[in-house]
DNA sequence: CTGACGATTCACT
DNA sequence: GTGAATCGTCAGC
């Protein structure tokens, strides 16, 4: 499996990138235990021009200073209080793209997933869902900020495709507060599969 | 310093 | 379908 590398994450189309992560592998390594999960939905956020992001109207915190370095790192913050949110970087430096990864199948690691998620046996709620997804791959702020070419995190390519048939966009989850942008069909995701969040169609 | 709230999930009606 | 959990972040005073 090769690491995706720096060129992959810096390009300008956030929608390709988005696109292009569906069937890649994110891969967690700490204490010699490996757990990953190939990547089934995404949903890009496109700068300060999508009221959606963090990024809107260039706003720059603390919290989303990292969008704004260039493409390759991880954004991760906490949302609700409870749920630890994993963003890819994308783009140059000063332009501030991110793709939420919301849900993968599992692959690797397993029984790890289910120690940290308290889970009993495999099923379609051990990575579905953005919150359900960082639980189960030990995923926290402390990767904030973290290149996605270390050893403990990075997301590798198989050479495994989803055939573009299987490919379905819509527009994004849980952002109504968007308003016009939240229309936008920015979500990505694998027709069908049970991974996938929100109702099947 | 204070208060409102969120790129969610789960239990319960 | 509805509401609680839960706390870091951010705007406003």
């Amino acid at each position: 499996m090769k690491k995706l590398t720096t060129d992959f994450y810096r390009r300008s189309d956030v929608l390709l990138i988005a696109r292009e992560l569906l069937g890649k592998i994110l891969v967690t390594q700490g204490d010699g235990v490996r757990t990953s999960g190939r990547i089934v939905e995404v949903e890009a956020y496109n700068g300060i021009v999508d009221k959606a992001a963090h990024s809107y109207n260039g706003r720059r915190t603390a919290r989303n200073e990292v969008m704004y370095a260039a493409g390759g790192l991880a954004y991760v913050y906490l949302c609700y209080g409870i749920h630890h949110l994993f963003n890819v970087v994308t783009n140059d430096k000063e332009v501030p793209h991110a793709i939420l990864i919301r849900a993968a199948e599992p692959v690797d690691g397993v029984e790890e997933m289910l120690r940290r998620t308290g889970k009993k046996k495999l099923d379609y709620t051990l990575t579905r869902g953005p919150g359900n997804l960082s639980k189960a791959l030990g995923i926290h702020t402390s990767f904030n900020s973290t290149s996605l070419c270390s050893p403990e995190l990075f997301i590798g390519d198989d050479g495994f495709r989803y055939p573009p048939k299987k490919i379905a966009r819509s527009p994004r989850i849980g952002v109504d507060y968007a308003g016009a942008d939240a229309a936008l069909p920015y979500r990505f995701y694998i027709k069908g599969n049970p991974f996938v969040s929100g109702k099947p169609k």
